[in-house]
RNA sequence: GGUCGCUUGGCCGAGCGGAUGCAGGCAGUGGAUUGCAAAUCCAUUUACACAGGUUCGAUUCCUGUAGCGACCUCCA
């Protein structure tokens, strides 16, 4: 039974999904005005996580993650660039799928962008207006927290001893509300902004309200699960309970899971700190995605992580090892018949590694269960003590591993092309005849060439540095 | 100003009131193995921020101090 740390409940609950064997679950997806950063994908690669295991834990899925690609920010660079709205966010959205496709993400099964619904935004808005819950105020509807009572009940914040603006991030361009709380649901059109003519009047929609729309759309109106950083806990996904909520008196969501903050080096990411990382600055460094994806999940999602170079070589040694090890384990060649110790062992790392996961996600422990297993396969490979039969069974357990971290890379074996291939050849021949001079040359010269050698009792294996 | 979280060995990170594992990974060192390597395996170095308290016993609970971080309408 998956137990799950639920934001709006504030303690761990057991997984239920409201309807069978389905999960419905809505993932707050990216701004698209820059390259995304590497604490951005913590958030999605913990959400890859919980769709994976949902999955391997048998559940039917239906992931939605929405695009938001109109916005402040959206706006000053496009027209910055003296580009259109549309065409910028489109190519920040390539660039940004790029590197979740890099990052072995899975791709939701609706990813919608928030311009394509502007029509369910107005239908909300219309609702909320039916049960008095807008104002208008120059030309912009307001939301009017005042008359929702559950508003809090989220992020529990006492707005008794708050000050709003009290973090230094007062927003500059303020509006008449009849509460500073207020949020805008709809703004009005501005000379030179993009804009659409709505039933409401002419404008753009505010930021919170595309969520609400775009889940309860794909989602229906009450769904199971809603993923985010956790940042957006307020005033972001409290105003979507507001609106939500608000507009069909219905619950919206059952089960909140947010995911910490990534630090970097210690401190929070910061381009002026210079600790700012995203992930195709670390390809270029020379780090493989596989390493990236690995340390990003390396953390349970609860706990704020810190992100370093160090730990990133460290996770690109490990990440290697994985391979080495499936591909090992792949091309062992084991006498015939089945070695009772064996599933015992498989049967152990498995238990151990889905009783992790259930505990709220404990990726370490998870992860430890995977580390342990491939010490002991490694030993039973050394010794012989693994069979054919216990061969195929230990790939799939790999394989079941891999289905939810998505970490031991492709084992396939690619060709060498000739003239390396008779290099390979020339060394066993002179190893055989003991011209060790000879055969030494040879290994540096393939070194030279990116190519690693290994002597193993079952012949010359070689791998890419 | 209000609310909250974290602090584990060189680094990243689990975990627990003491009885058979002071996880796991990375780095280092020593060893086995190897023609030599590589890979693998084995061993291993003052670990639980600081000061009090509760307890027979605390790294694990409580209080305070310090540092770091989060939210209080840009933010994953």
């Amino acid at each position: 039974m998956l137990n799950l740390y639920n934001t709006l409940t504030a303690q761990v609950e057991e997984f239920h999904p409201l309807e069978n064997n389905h999960v419905r679950m809505y993932v707050c997806g990216p701004t698209v005005y820059d390259y995304a950063h590497i604490g951005n994908f913590r958030t999605f690669l913990f959400a890859d996580l919980l769709r994976r295991y949902l999955k391997f834990k048998g559940y039917e899925l239906t992931h939605v993650m929405n695009i938001t690609d109109i916005e402040d920010k959206i706006i000053k660079r496009a027209s910055e660039e003296g580009s259109d709205f549309r065409e910028f966010t489109t190519k920040y959205i390539n660039l940004f799928f790029e590197d979740w496709d890099a990052l072995g993400l899975e791709r939701p099964e609706q990813i919608i962008r928030a311009t394509d619904c502007v029509d369910d935004m107005i239908e909300i808005i219309k609702r909320l207006d039916a049960n008095g819950l807008t104002y208008q105020s120059e030309g912009s509807t307001y939301y009017r927290i005042a008359g929702f009572d559950g508003y809090g009940k989220l992020s529990k914040i006492n707005f008794e001893g708050n000050i709003a603006g009290g973090s230094e991030r007062v927003d500059a361009d303020e509006y008449e509300k009849e509460n500073v709380r207020d949020f805008v649901l709809w703004k009005a059109a501005k000379p030179g902004e993009p804009s659409w003519e709505t039933e409401i009047g002419a404008g753009r929609p505010g930021w919170h309200i595309e969520c609400s729309a775009m889940s309860m759309k794909a989602l229906g109106e009450t769904f199971d699960i809603h993923a985010g950083g956790i940042d957006l806990v307020f005033p972001h996904h409290e105003n979507e309970i507001a609106q939500s909520e608000g507009a069909t008196g219905k619950p919206f969501v059952k089960y909140w899971v947010h995911s910490e903050f990534l630090l970097a080096e210690g401190e929070k990411m910061s381009k002026s700190k210079g600790n700012y990382y995203t992930v195709r600055g670390l390809v270029d460094q020379g780090f493989s995605h596989r390493a990236i994806r690995y340390m990003l999940l390396s953390a349970q999602h609860l706990k704020q992580f810190n992100f370093t170079l160090e730990g990133l070589r460290g996770a690109e040694t490990t990440v290697a090892r994985l391979q080495d090890f499936r591909l090992r384990l792949r091309e062992a060649k084991c006498n015939p018949g089945s070695n009772p110790a064996m599933p015992v062992l498989s049967k152990r790392a498995l238990a151990r590694f889905e009783a992790a996961l259930d505990d709220d996600l404990n990726v370490a422990e998870a992860l430890a269960a995977i580390h342990d297993f491939v010490r002991e396969v490694n030993i039973a490979l050394a010794d012989g003590t693994i069979k054919d039969d216990d061969q195929q069974e230990m790939l799939s357990v790999v394989t079941k591993f891999d289905t939810v971290f998505n970490i031991f890379g492709d084992a396939r074996q690619e060709m060498l092309d000739d003239e390396i291939q008779a290099l390979v050849d020339e060394r066993q021949v002179a190893r055989k005849a003991k011209n060790f001079a000879r055969s030494d040359e040879i290994r540096n010269l393939l070194a030279e060439k990116g190519i690693i050698l290994e002597d193993t009792k079952d012949g010359v294996r070689w791998k890419r540095k």
